[in-house]
DNA sequence: ACAAAAGTGTTAGCCGTACACCCATGT
DNA sequence: ACATGGGTGTACGGCTAACACTTTTGT
């Protein structure tokens, strides 16, 4: 450890989860009930400290793994919050992660035993320090990703009906997508194919189940619509 | 400072700065002598310690300002790295910054002093540890940015022709773009106002000069061309 | 029969690209 | 006069956005 041996300052180092997922036709937040003081009690992003020998992905992915009971996980990096009395509490540096998770499939008692809530993304309370400021940089990064990325992958169910894509869509952007338009812009990125098998309920005509392809993992695209780009 | 009663892992915390500059025509990055063990000699991109109550990018202001003299850079967040063992004399977790500097304007004296040299972009050396994917990452982001802000404020001259932006895009996509279609696209956004002075060295008809209008600072555009997003 | 969502087709307009072409001027 | 970059004009193609229209089927 060379750099040891001369004095160097070291810093308390974080990473902050801001998580998202969709249930009911909804994009919503999962936030905490703070544990520790200062500010307990009230609403925040959930976090974590990094461990020595780990990076800060591996952390989040940590973090994520203790609250959802999900392995398989990919946080995005956001970005360092670092201002000097970010934190009431100490000198904090934080890295924000982005998350998206299937909703039903996680453990929920996990979340009842950290005090956690699901916020439609239109209706968030007010959050601790500078999270809100987090949460904004990281929904508007969230907005990027999903214009050049197709999402969804993460945040809906193994097979998906066109429709409900864009209603995820929808959600995201905060408009109302052309359905025709949509359904030609989203098949003609070939990323999804379609199974045998219709769903039944949301329409008497039934809508054909769409999966993404395996092989597709994460495919830049050119932007989706060029009107999502704007924000 | 709550968090210090309880015993936290803290982390040595560095950033690291990507220098682009813009001179003879040639994208250009700025790069050093390692001064310290390990790996001292080789060529590493220019790095420093993050102080206590100081957030990470007032640290890379001050590392830039102590190398080229210059108060006015803007460093913007690339991303953390922090895998264990990205660093052999240590485990530190670095944030990497882009830097834009005009050339012509700092100060040599210090980049003598400090080891450094200009490389053009597509002849660099081999650099230590993962500087090379920082590179790659970073010139990504630069690219990004290129296609959704109007950038060379900071890397040409205070008045330039449109000749003059178009070969700094063509540098840092590494294309060329049409000269008609560049000039008439760049005057749309309506972030120049020309000057009543023309440029006599590059033609012989002369080129009128164009400034940033001050109050667009950084404005956010529509893609400046669609062809240049692919990369 | 009707409603309601699935899915297809059509059209107008915008914009990117390619490229032709004139302009101004120093040699 | 001619070469050179500055600057303008045009035409084609592709894509977006708006919206009409057909299909299917449960009630």
């Amino acid at each position: 450890m060379t750099y040891e041996t001369v004095h160097k300052v070291k810093r308390l180092v974080a990473v902050d989860c801001v998580i998202f997922g969709y249930e009911h036709e909804q994009l919503k937040l999962l936030l905490f009930k703070r544990q520790i003081e200062p500010a307990k009690g009230q609403w925040s992003l959930i976090g974590g400290w990094v461990n020595e020998d780990e990076s800060v992905e591996d952390a989040a992915r940590r973090v994520l793994q203790s609250i959802t009971g999900l392995e398989d996980v990919f946080p995005e990096q956001v970005r360092v919050f670092s201002e000097p009395g970010r934190d009431p509490g100490g000198n904090v540096l934080t890295v924000a992660f982005n998350a998206l998770i299937k909703i039903e499939k996680h453990s929920n008692q996990m979340i009842r035993e950290f005090g956690a809530q699901w916020f439609p993304i239109s209706q968030v309370p007010p959050l601790i320090f500078d999270h809100e400021e987090m949460l904004q940089i990281a929904y508007d990064r969230l907005r990027l990703k999903a214009t050049y990325n197709l999402i969804g992958r993460q945040l809906l169910p193994e097979k998906f009906t066109i429709t409900q894509m864009r209603r995820l869509y929808d959600q995201i952007f905060q408009k109302s997508f052309d359905p025709g338009n949509f359904r030609k812009k989203l098949l003609s990125l070939k990323l999804l194919h379609r199974l045998d098998e219709k769903e039944r309920y949301e329409s008497k005509k039934g809508a054909f189940y769409y999966k993404f392809k395996e092989e597709e993992e994460d495919k830049h695209v050119e932007p989706i619509f060029r009107s999502a780009i704007r924000f």
